[in-house]
DNA sequence: CCGGTGACCGCAA
DNA sequence: ATTGCGGCCACCG
């Protein structure tokens, strides 16, 4: 009774989705993380980070994920501002968030 | 099988 | 500061 593709794979892709919305709710208010810092501690590249928040990030805060450099994906740039100022996120007079000031290492929690 | 693409990253001109 | 390029990894046609 084989229903269909290999559900172990398609159990994995699932679990990964879940590990990385996980993640991305830990980010406290006012902080934000980096695709790449949730890559590693997911254990993944980047890009299936921002792959995942694209398909299946609306249930959670995706305006606190942020490119490395602080600046947002085009995507972000319209809604995320709103919650920035709301949640007092450190912002650069560029529009693009404080690194330095709002980064939030989801290893380490700090 | 192969090429293009994506809410990316880091380094070199 | 900008732009370009390679690397990354999964998905789609």
């Amino acid at each position: 009774m084989v229903t269909g593709p290999d559900l172990s794979a398609e159990d994995a892709r699932e679990r990964y989705v879940e590990s990385v919305l996980t993640v991305v709710e830990q980010v406290p208010p006012g902080r934000v993380t980096s695709y790449g810092a949730i890559a590693g501690v997911v254990g993944s590249g980047p890009r299936r980070v921002g792959n995942v928040l694209a398909r299946h990030g609306a249930p959670v805060p995706w305006w606190r994920v942020v490119r490395a450099d602080g600046s947002l994906p085009p995507s972000h740039e319209e809604n995320a501002r709103p919650h920035y100022l709301d949640e007092g996120t450190p912002l650069r007079s560029t529009g693009a968030v404080d690194m330095p000031a709002a980064f939030w290492d989801p290893e380490t929690r700090e």
